[in-house]
DNA sequence: CCGACCAAAGGAAGCGGTTCCAACATCTCA
DNA sequence: TGAGATGTTGGAACCGCTTCCTTTGGTCGG
């Protein structure tokens, strides 16, 4: 089926149907009906490969994340396709697994098939592979790593904002002791969200103790080696905040595994907001990156840059608290220490 | 950058770099080490849509499940990208959301992407599709669904396998009254799963009770809904099995506002064994379909079919029983019941 | 010494489209 | 009535690559 074959049925010239096709020039009405019912009759689909060639575009989108496994993405993968699907375009997905090496060369072969352009919502890329993709003629979205420059936009995502309100949240709640469980710290969103918790509370003149900051995986069982390590402390917090929503449902279950329960020994809460979140035990107090707006503003950047109505932006993006049921007021003592009673719990967080 | 460059950095024809990348017909060694050279210094890639155009394939493969937010699937499009992408092949992944004319959408459109093959990981087909799809020449595999012929292929899930030792094991530990909670009856595969639980019990002599079959959507909100008015009925269940994961996980955390524990006063076995199901609290048994030998399964099955070694097959695939925290020993009575003590407990299931 | 054979390399025809440009018919207005 | 404007259509080049076929030049055997 090739457009010359639609042309012969229609008694038209190859130039005519593609006209028509494309309603790109003038086509007398009474042809252009031929042309379609002949489209018709013989299910004509044109070779997208053909057109890709002539093009230089092939209508496919890129689109790169850390880990497909983590419920974050697939709730970012579906709305990203949903926007993409509307345009009628496809999207080439690839999940690196965290490997700077394999995101390279995923985005070269994506660029190889002409992809118009890809959204790198990984944030574990250095410098240098930014700044090698960004060279490309591809317009590229990233999230929170990138420089903006033409063609290239960035999300800049504010973790501090819903950082905030969960800290303060937790203070409102007289919790003091309060703990952070960080994302792997190759990680520049993990970095982000650590840094965004330590400048939150020196912000409130306080400063974090060491001892209350340890380093998941942003999975699960991270999560849950970490509350272990944190329950064990000579002095344990009465609340923690986890960098993602695994790890915060890791961190229930070991505090669950300890013997403790959240929220009336241990407050928790995550971050991210993904589905399961409300349906944890208790559901999870969380600080909520809507994935649905980072896909359509990472695609609709894109579909911006492709149609050249811009040059490459940062886009801002909020976060914000949505208080469920893991967090409570801290209790007086959250096991009985045999430890001296004299520290000074307003200082050390 | 095109091949024509490279040619003529190398001073030979097109025709010998095409030859030497390929190694498709004889070239001059030393030759050949001038154009690797030249294709070094200018990081020529050729572009595959001229490839694509000439040679009719894309090396691409197709992949379209139901659901991508639903923790099994994610699980199994990374191991199908993994196997695609050790072949150098992309994959397109599309996810349908459950509705039959976005399936018959996409395909299309994955074919009209001259993809060398498309799995179709949504059980939700009817026959007429099926058929329309493999009609076409493109390599196919489907799940449960399809009938095998030329170039279409199928994975077989035996469900009955691990449905039927997840019912001996709730039957050794005393449980009479086992309910099950279904996916949405549209579904084949959740057809499949609510007839193997039948007729296992039908094999052992029993007969289900029709107030113990619940009909959920394979969502998390889904089981929680259905557990809750299984909890209501006069004779409320000491077990249920799920249809799948997330309805189990609603199905316990249901149990948990009902003020009942899991597995004491009651036990709950899932279906697919996903990532999350070993941290839910309790643990979840379930029954094991495994995403990563589902995914190469259906990825080799794809690459055979393209090689032309394998005229389409039906591929089976067992099941079998993971045994976690989440049963245990059948209560004596679940709730104190006015009810008549005069039920024959033993032939309702 | 010459024809046959063979390895190596080049030329050119497509693959299926898009698009520029020329050709042609009709129509309008001076 | 004829020149130019306007509206439709067809022809052909080209996108970048693969592949078949031809050419070239050297080697070998008779």
């Amino acid at each position: 089926m090739t457009i010359a074959e639609v042309a012969k049925r229609a008694k038209v010239s190859i130039s005519t149907v593609s006209r028509t096709v494309h309603r790109s020039g003038p086509v007398d009405p009474v042809t252009a009906e031929r042309v379609w019912r002949a489209i018709e009759e013989l299910d004509y689909h044109p070779n997208t490969a053909a057109q890709s060639l002539v093009s230089g575009r092939s209508r496919m989108l890129g689109l790169v994340v850390s880990d497909i496994t983590n419920p974050f993405f697939p709730e970012l993968i579906h709305g990203f396709q949903d926007v993409a699907f509307h345009h009628g375009y496809d999207v080439l997905v690839n999940s690196t697994n965290y490997d700077n090496s394999r995101t390279a060369l995923c985005v070269r072969r994506m660029i190889d098939r002409k992809v118009d352009g890809v959204a790198i919502m990984t944030s574990e890329l250095d410098r240098s592979l930014t700044d090698q993709l960004s060279s490309r003629k591809v317009p590229l979205v990233f999230l929170d790593v990138g420089k903006v420059g033409k063609g290239v936009s960035n999300i800049k995502v504010d973790y501090a904002q819903g950082i905030a309100q969960a800290v303060d949240h937790l203070r409102a709640l007289n919790h003091t002791r309060i703990a952070f469980i960080g994302g792997p710290s190759s990680l520049k969103s993990a970095r982000l969200r650590r840094d965004a918790f330590l400048n939150c509370l020196r912000e409130r003149g306080v400063e974090a103790h060491p001892d209350l900051i340890e380093e998941g995986n942003h999975k699960i069982d991270g999560g849950l080696i970490a509350i272990t390590r944190l329950l064990q402390r000579h002095h344990p917090p009465t609340a923690v905040l986890a960098s993602n929503d695994l790890t915060a449902i890791g961190a229930l279950r070991g505090t669950r595994q300890a013997g403790l329960r959240v929220p009336q020994d241990l407050s928790v809460v995550g971050f991210d907001d993904i589905d399961m979140a409300q349906f944890t035990e208790p559901p999870l107090t969380t600080v909520r990156l809507l994935r649905s707006e980072l896909a359509s503003l990472s695609c609709n950047a894109l579909f911006q840059s492709i149609r050249g109505e811009m040059e490459g932006a940062e886009f801002p993006m909020g976060t914000h608290l949505i208080v469920r049921e893991s967090t409570a007021k801290a209790a007086g003592r959250l096991v009985p220490l045999a430890a001296t009673a004299t520290e000074s719990l307003g200082s050390e967080i």
